[in-house]
DNA sequence: CGTCTATTTGAATGTACTCAAAAGCGGTGG
DNA sequence: CCACCGCTTTTGAGTACATTCAAATAGACG
């Protein structure tokens, strides 16, 4: 039931059978429809969630009403927006389900509760940031200095799984390109 | 001496004055001329400084030779590679003067002991982790979604300094253009 | 099978880039 | 104190790359 979120926290820290049943009854497993959000813009995000099964994105709106992608998350990711969690702030983002999925749900209330209780939780989420920095300030350079082109192929060599279980269109809105240019592209990689 | 840091720690921490007096023993003052380098890249990061006086900027060279700037560090910024000191992997990046500058320097052993110390400094740092994370995720989006104009509007209205201490080939570089590009957009915003 | 969405392709446009050169500015040494 | 040197900023011209708009094709799903 909760095997695969067990996994991914002692990647970090090492839990006894004891320390990991005082935390699983904080956890809701929630069922979303392909997308079904979780999150939509105007709201607070007091929660956050671990992906058991599925997939989804979090995307911000512009005032031209294009969409621009933030994150994905699959099995394994957690996700929500950290800005409208820390502040109580409404988020920018929405968060939804690219396919059918089921996360584990946690509130806000419930995972301070859990750090107060559990210091190695704390410790993990700590870890769990800083990694999440770090990737999203290689991201930011690599947008600045890295061809479109380089940005797929790598992309692509990191999560192949992408390919066939993310539309184009998504993918082309985390590289900030639009759909027909990363079509274009795709077709030169072919013809090389 | 060490007034700036203090405040700085407060706005998130409080600390006794005994407190406060445990940690500053670890923080090592360190002068550095205009274009001298606090790291250079293929050096493990392994500590990390606070702004006092002066400004920083760190940045990568890619494979053209071209500088991206990630951050710039003015008085009562933390910087330093993450990423290196987390992994102690060389960096990436290099971390520069921009104009005569102090800074208090903490090695990472030292900062890890103090964690250990003074539980208040762990949080205070997962607080900042966390405020960086955000913000590194506004950048992205807005590097996506906004134009470079509206960008540079952006960064002069909350860092009405940067236009005079910082050249325009450096903030050019942080937006991500050449600085051709900006001075142009520079002058249509005269014209306007 | 039909409908809705995703993907591809084409043509015209625009935005930022490169390369090159001139003008401006600041700091240093004579 | 001024002249010079190096670096920054501006300007111009040509080019490359991604965008927009429009339309055709392909695929997915009920």
């Amino acid at each position: 039931m909760f095997d695969r979120l067990r996994k991914n926290i002692e990647k970090k820290v090492i839990l006894t059978d004891e320390e990991f049943a005082g935390i699983t009854p904080s956890f809701k497993r929630i069922q979303l429809k392909k997308k079904e959000r979780l999150l939509s813009n105007g709201q607070v995000s007091n929660f956050v969630v671990f992906v058991d099964k599925g997939s989804l994105r979090s995307y911000t709106i512009d005032e031209k009403g294009n969409e621009h992608i933030l994150q994905f998350a699959f099995e394994n990711y957690w996700i929500g927006d950290l800005y409208s969690y820390l502040t109580d702030a409404p988020s920018a983002l929405n968060i939804e389900a690219m396919e059918a999925t089921e996360v584990l749900y946690v509130s806000k209330t419930d995972m301070e509760a859990l750090y107060e209780k559990e210091p190695k939780l704390d410790r993990f989420m700590r870890l769990q940031v800083q990694n999440a920095y770090v990737a999203l300030q290689k991201r930011l350079n690599a947008a600045m200095s890295v061809p479109t082109e380089d940005r797929y192929l790598e992309l692509m060599r990191v999560h192949p799984d992408i390919l066939v279980r993310v539309p184009l269109i998504y993918i082309a809105s985390y590289l900030g390109v639009t759909p027909e240019s990363l079509s274009r592209i795709r077709r030169q990689l072919t013809v090389k």
